[in-house]
RNA sequence: GGGCGGGUAGCUCAGUGGUUAGAGCCCUCGGCUUACACCCGAGUGGUCGCGGGUUCGAGUCCCGCCCCGCCCACCA
């Protein structure tokens, strides 16, 4: 192996390899196990939120496949209407054209050879990261099967009336010219105005000009070009202030119409001047106070945001803002206007041209959801779908019990075109092919249009899990696959997302869409701000993995992340991943250089696979403690791995790999290890490096679904994998050693209890060493150890010796029960430990150590004499508790002892 | 305004009512010991946001408050 691991070459040499042999292609048997990718947007690149969400899915994949599931993780992405549309768009521009200008089959036309040729992009980048996607299963939601399903979905929804078309107020981008959803609009902060605005009072009018009104009400408003649109001004009912108005009209200014004052609870009595100038065609809440009190609606805005005739003659063609100015001009110049104030407040924005949003009256379709988000609600309220964390169940239902009708069309062109048609006429229905004559009266293919407008993407991304299984065929992948098994996502989408494949699911499948939601963090930066390219703050995963791996990427994300809590990352974090891996290398080249060494020795053997064929491991001489205790170990990570995992907690079960890599094989039993390794027992030697295989064998798998790349790589290097085809992301996930095996090998928990204590002795024995420092390399050591009881002292004579050897002592004494004075001395569980100098001591400073000592200790006794002196804990706690209080005041006890008597003869 | 999450070492975060609250990074000290300096060894560092309460016992459970963040609604 080479000495330097080179991560960009072998990252680049293995995914082709997993590809071209079809590794992540599901077994077609066990038991089934299938993810869906959450589709990425077509025009996407990878970003830190993709780079955390797929890792994740891939660790369940990776894992779920080790353990033998038939597994399929289905790949693909998303159209993205507008965001799509507006990429070709621009690219347009720059040749000076418009969409236009194309017209709508050469556009569309346009968009389709954009896809084929930028549109991989992302799909590339999910390689990059290693997510062992079945990419035979790839799909795009504009697939002629996904179209098919997009259709028959509508279709039988128009059949049984759960899609209408309204009027409804939508919001609408004037320059994309089309509808968007709530989520598809970004809220800014605005510096405006607020402008206070006199109507006068009608029967108490005095004169004709605005300065002459007596009895005016007075209305603030943000935005005054919408005024000859009001058909209202209300009140709060409640607004004493205004009692009288109730039942009066006032005088729309610059109109002269007579406008009723109503009272309205959405008024609020704080704001303003607690009266609210009500537009029914231009405002979402005005709209709904208009149906309330059954106003008229006044739409006095074209779609491109300029002024229509009904804002007047004076008003109309005007741009809108253009037009506020007019009016508000002209409010002045009549007197209405009363002064203005400046005012902040948050404006919508199109989320992909930045346009500011306009609130308009038109018509499109709908969803009705309340009878879909019924049954929606059950199955995740009887459990047959968990969310993980739980609480945001809450926010499911929260949403789902105040559902509205979701608006599904969008004037654009890129996207699912509304499969509603209508004859000359006017018959309408929807169908999922394009009809060649009205079902109705015969009209030829030649007098029937279709609906000029597309759906909602989220219209087609709501069916993926079936979808993509191939529904509405009734074919084998859907058959075996769905329900599929886990959904991963951020939560900021389990609302138009997650809970529309659930009604979709329970309505289309009669089935769940999956089991289990898990529900990761959002990415944020060091600041905890929200990655995002407009504040440039965006960590690009491809840059990490070009500085420090997909491993590290991967692995430092997974290390980083808890269920539903926010991941703050900073570019150093990867330096975590990268160490690992390079930590994990160094180990194989250590262990690939001591099995060289062994004649005959193979790797394959311990490769997991049935038989349980271990030939070194067992042969020879009785396994020794440190041998017992990292298979003992070894057993342990693994059962902490498989509990975390199943429990979608990937932090636990990173950090439990790379505790049992690094701190428990790498720091304690490798550093043990080489004692047999360079000592001249052949036998010994080939036993250990057996244990090494097997143990490391094991550590390779357990950490594969986390860094698949460099296990890999040492899986073959090393002669795990018996073939360049075979590779570790089938070889079976490690299973807890057999009862007979543990018996037989001695592994139990005495064991590692033993050689934990032993560890501690051994820490100490160092730390005793580097405090003292008046230590010189020329002082002659010996280490005297007063072991707890006479059972102890045998064991600990051992220990010691070996103790001795690691640190470089002159010998080693074993004491029974005594206390130690006059050296620099340590306790772990096994007994006391001290160093018996030879050289100079610092005695001031061992009597201040001393000192400081004797006080946390006395300190502890006081704690523990306390609760051991109070009646009530005496009676409540439970005896075992009571128990270890009691011992440990022994502890204390005779620590102080040995702590007193050594300041003692410290003088 | 409604809902949710967070506040624990300088930083990023673990922490299943029960010994003296942990890890990684940072920092200090000592080591190029023949797998690894992307390393090894040893340390320094905490009124667990604040105030009450429940309990034999609270970082952990309950109540109130203060900060930070997110989501939803709204801001005429």
């Amino acid at each position: 192996m080479d000495k330097h691991y080179d991560p960009k070459a072998v990252e680049a040499k293995w995914y082709p390899i997993w590809e071209n042999t079809g590794a992540f292609k599901p077994s077609g048997t066990g038991k089934p196990y299938s993810v869906v990718i959450p589709p990425p947007n077509v025009t996407g690149i990878l970003h830190m939120g993709h780079a955390l969400n797929d890792t994740i899915q891939d660790v369940l994949v990776r894992w779920h496949r080790m353990r033998g599931d038939d597994t399929l993780w289905v790949p693909g992405t998303d159209h993205a209407g507008i965001a799509t549309q507006n990429v070709v768009e621009k690219a347009l521009r720059k040749e000076g054209k418009r969409r236009q200008d194309l017209g709508r089959e050469a556009f569309i036309e346009r968009v389709w050879e954009w896809k084929k040729q930028y549109g991989g992009t992302i799909v590339k980048q999910l390689r990059a990261l290693g997510c062992s996607c079945d990419w035979s299963h790839e799909r795009f939601t504009m697939d002629e099967g996904l179209s098919r399903a997009v259709a028959e979905v509508f279709t039988e929804m128009y059949e049984k009336d759960l899609v209408y078309r309204g009027n409804y107020i939508v919001n609408w981008c004037p320059r994309c010219g089309t509808a968007l959803a709530d989520d598809e609009i970004e809220h800014e902060p605005n510096h405006g105005h607020l402008w206070y605005v006199r109507y006068p009072v009608v029967g108490s009018a005095l004169g004709v000009k605005g300065e002459a009104y007596q009895d005016y009400i007075m209305v603030a408003t943000t935005r005054p070009e919408t005024l000859p649109g009001d058909t209202a001004v209300a009140v709060n009912p409640k607004d004493e202030r205004y009692l009288h108005l109730h039942g009066k009209t006032v005088i729309l200014p610059l109109t002269g119409r007579e406008i009723p004052v109503l009272p309205d609870d959405y008024v609020e009595r704080e704001f303003g001047t607690g009266i609210v100038k009500i537009t029914p065609a231009h405002d979402p809440n005005d709209f709904l106070v208009g149906k309330r009190h059954g106003l008229e609606e006044i739409n006095i805005m074209n779609g491109d945001g300029t002024m229509n005739e009904l804002a007047g003659a004076a008003y109309a063609g005007l741009d809108r803002f253009a037009c506020r100015e007019k009016i508000v001009a002209d409010l002045d110049v009549g007197g209405f206007l009363d002064h203005v104030e400046d005012y902040d407040n948050q404006v919508g924005h199109c989320y992909r041209c930045h346009t500011v949003v306009e609130s308009r009256l038109s018509k499109q379709w709908f969803v009705r959801m309340k009878p879909l988000a019924e049954k929606a609600m059950e199955v995740v309220r009887d459990g047959r779908i968990v969310f993980t964390p739980k609480r945001y169940e809450n926010t499911y239902f929260n949403w789902m019990e105040n559902i509205r009708d979701w608006c599904i069309s969008r004037q654009i062109w890129w996207g699912h075109r509304i499969p509603v048609y209508t004859c000359e006429c006017g018959h309408e229905w929807a169908a999922t092919e394009k009809p060649s004559v009205c079902p109705k009266c015969d009209a030829g293919a030649d007098k029937i249009t279709q609906d000029p407008d597309v759906l909602d993407t989220w219209f087609s991304s709501w069916l993926w899990p079936f979808s993509t299984l191939g529904w509405p065929d009734k074919t084998a992948d859907l058959a075996r696959y769905y329900p599929t098994t886990d959904l991963c996502t951020a939560p900021d989408i389990i609302f138009f997302w997650v809970a529309r494949m659930i009604m979709a699911g329970c309505r289309f499948m009669d089935d769940v869409p999956f089991r289990n939601v898990v529900l990761h963090g959002v990415v944020r930066d060091a600041q905890g701000r929200k990655m995002s390219k407009s504040l440039g703050n965006s960590l690009d995963p491809l840059e990490i993995i070009g500085k420090y791996s997909a491993d590290a990427l991967r692995f430092t994300l997974m290390q980083t992340t808890s269920p539903g809590i926010d991941v703050f990352i900073s570019m150093d974090k990867f330096e975590i991943g990268r160490n690992f891996g390079t930590k994990i290398w160094n180990a194989a080249r250590f262990i690939q250089m001591h099995a060289q060494k062994v004649e005959g020795f193979s790797f394959a053997d311990y490769a997991g696979g049935s038989g349980g064929c271990k030939p070194h491991v067992g042969a020879g001489t009785a396994l020794s403690l440190d041998d017992r205790h990292i298979l003992a170990t070894a057993d342990a990570a693994l059962a902490a791995m498989d509990t975390a995992l199943a429990g979608y907690r990937f932090q636990d079960a990173a950090l439990a790999a790379y505790d049992f890599v690094w701190s428990q094989f790498c720091d304690w039993y490798l550093e043990e290890a080489k004692r047999d390794l360079y000592g001249d027992d052949p036998a010994r030697r080939a036993q250990v490096v057996g244990i090494l295989a097997e143990v490391f064998g094991r550590a390779l798998r357990m950490i594969h679904p986390f860094m698949p790349f460099v296990t890999e790589e040492i899986w073959h290097q090393l002669g795990y994998a018996s073939s360049d085809e075979e590779t570790i992301s089938h070889a079976p996930w490690p299973k807890p050693f057999a009862a007979e095996q543990k018996a037989a090998w001695g592994i139990d928990e005495d064991v590692r209890a033993y050689v934990n204590a032993r560890h501690d002795l051994i820490t100490a024995g160092r730390a005793l060493r580097s405090s003292i420092s008046a230590l010189k390399p020329s002082d002659k050591v010996a280490f005297v150890v007063s072991a707890k009881t006479a059972e102890a002292a045998d064991r600990l004579r051992a220990e010691t010796e070996s103790l001795a050897g690691f640190l470089g002592a002159s010998g080693v004494e074993v004491l029974c029960g005594e206390t130690l004075s006059g050296m620099p001395s340590a306790d772990t569980a096994l007994g006391t430990v001290a160093l018996k100098l030879e050289g100079s001591v610092d005695a001031e400073a061992e009597k201040k150590k001393a000192q400081e000592e004797i006080a946390k200790l006395e300190g502890f006794l006081r704690t523990v004499e306390a609760k051991l002196g109070n009646e009530t804990f005496l009676g409540k706690a439970p005896a075992a508790i009571v128990e270890q209080q009691k011992a440990r005041k022994e502890e204390l006890l005779a620590d102080l002892a040995r702590k007193r008597a050594l300041l003692v003869s410290l003088g």
